[in-house]
DNA sequence: CGGGATCCGTCGGGATACTG
DNA sequence: CAGTATCCCGACGGATCCCG
């Protein structure tokens, strides 16, 4: 697994998105992330504010990012139980980013929308 | 827009981030957005740069960046014929946060590694 | 309340071969 | 060189039922 750390930059780079798409980029990781935000969350508020979420792909999102140290669970042995959900510091660290990317999206949402009308009305010319 | 900020923002974020998973959340688009950088390039090149991609994704990831406004693609009907794929405006943009996210990437890699060999060593021993 | 177990569909994406 | 056309498989993810 040895890298040559001179071969050229983009091949490193590929090997580092290769990473973050197998960590994030399900289909509903960033989602957590966003939802979870700075405080602790019960598992049914988190379902509650994930929209279409159901139990199974939560506890799985949620088990795949807390394996991965992006979210540290803690439960709280009470009856009935309690169990909180909160982001670690690299969690956090992601979560600037994550917002970064929907900022994005909401810059250019608009524009990425007109490009698709384009898109399909040129292809459906050709037909 | 509305100023209830009691609205949970989540909701909103919720569905931004829907869009750029959908857009850019699959195998490859990260991986040839980060290949392509800033200057245009050759489909061959971008095929060499990316590790473990077959003309048939490089090609359905491309037409899909491109549908979105991402990409942009140049055809020379010179012989043989000559295709170049450039970053649009939004592309470059985005690419920043694609940068972003690798760097992200780079920084916490080992103690994802880290936290993720502890979870699976916990999770041995309970069985 | 916060899960685990099971069943099952779909569709992303890989291999291969062909075309202009 | 760049792209299309088929075939096919496995995982992702949804629904449902059950458990401590």
């Amino acid at each position: 697994m040895g890298n040559e750390a001179n071969l050229e930059p983009m091949l490193r780079a590929n090997g580092i998105a290769r990473q973050v798409i197998d960590h994030i980029g399900d289909k509903w990781s960033l989602l957590v992330i966003a939802a979870l935000g700075y405080e602790a969350q019960r598992f049914s508020r988190l379902k509650a504010r994930i929209e279409g979420i159901n139990q199974r792909m939560l506890t799985r999102t949620l088990r795949a990012l807390e394996r991965d140290g992006i979210v540290e669970r803690n439960v709280y042995p009470t009856s009935p139980p309690r169990v909180e959900y909160v982001l670690t510091r690299i969690g956090r660290d992601l979560s600037v980013t994550v917002t970064g990317l929907c900022e994005w999206a909401r810059r250019n949402l608009d524009e990425v929308e007109a490009s698709q009308r384009l898109f399909d009305e040129r292809s459906a010319k050709e037909m």
